[in-house]
DNA sequence: TGAAATCGGACTATTTAAGTCGTAGTTTAA
DNA sequence: TTAAACTACGACTTAAATAGTCCGATTTCA
């Protein structure tokens, strides 16, 4: 349980790798692909979350690729994640990503308060570290 | 993602509500069960994974149950997901729960450092709050 | 025109979570 | 001593999320 998903592993590896990549214009999905052994279409598709968030922008074409918009200081962990995930959040509980009865207990519910508390703590981590500080 | 699982929920209502019991010897999981509209058959098996783990001794017989071990604020969250979850921990990736090569990719991986920093942020949450903050 | 890239959606497969069922064992009050 | 009220355990089924694939379309440039 808690554990984080294959897709923004690869997220954050591609946009990491992204990001110390100083000369050249674009970098391809499947240079990223070759060079961590990452599932090819399966990259794609996240590179694809990653440009419709605006985190990248694609450029389609024989020497296309995507070219990263912000500078790795201004971009947060948790940007990769809510570009990536349907939910956009890290939410510890269903009644937090779904409506409140998607819970069939939610009416008897005794812990939620501080389950929100933790999870507040976890969202604030995810908040403050920045690409910068996984670059090296 | 990041959604902690419906066994520790029911878990930690269920160790929650034995801790405010005063009176008397032993709650039962049917009265627990009754009492939050918990599938009974699942709580059972939650409330036998917290007997396993010594936070609950059974009782059987006509007026059998269980009964709390320690004091409350002796009692971690922390206790209660690791005594449910096969996993003995908050493992945000799956390098940590399995062996190394389980992740087809950990000879490529460029971010596990900076992700286990997060995870030692999140199981601290866990391991700092007690059974005790989580009563009213 | 054709190769190389992205785009989008539908699709399948795999794994995990959620919940059920059946049977056996223990205790105790009547 | 027997029936009721429980727990104990494991196999099972179902449902849902994740991981990964496939294909047809579009864009770009040599
Ligand atoms: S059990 Fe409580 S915290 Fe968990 S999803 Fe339901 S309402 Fe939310
Ligand atoms: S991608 Fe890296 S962090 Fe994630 S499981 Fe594999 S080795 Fe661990």
């Amino acid at each position: 349980m808690l554990q984080i998903s294959k897709k923004v592993e690869y997220g954050l590896i591609a946009i990491r790798h992204m990001a110390l990549q100083t000369g050249g214009c674009c970098t391809t999905a499947k240079e990223i692909s070759d060079r961590y052994q990452i599932p090819f279409t399966l990259l794609a598709k996240v590179m694809q979350s990653l440009s419709r968030s605006g985190l990248i922008i694609p450029r389609q074409g024989v020497y296309g690729g995507y070219i990263l918009t912000k500078s790795p200081a201004n971009i947060k962990i948790s940007d990769v994640i809510n570009a990536i995930e349907r939910v956009p959040q890290v939410a510890l509980m269903q009644c937090e990503t779904e409506t409140e009865d998607s819970c069939t207990i939610s009416h008897h519910c005794t812990i939620k308060s501080p389950l929100l508390k933790i999870q507040q703590t976890i969202n604030n981590a995810f908040q403050t570290m920045t690409l910068q500080e996984i670059l090296y």
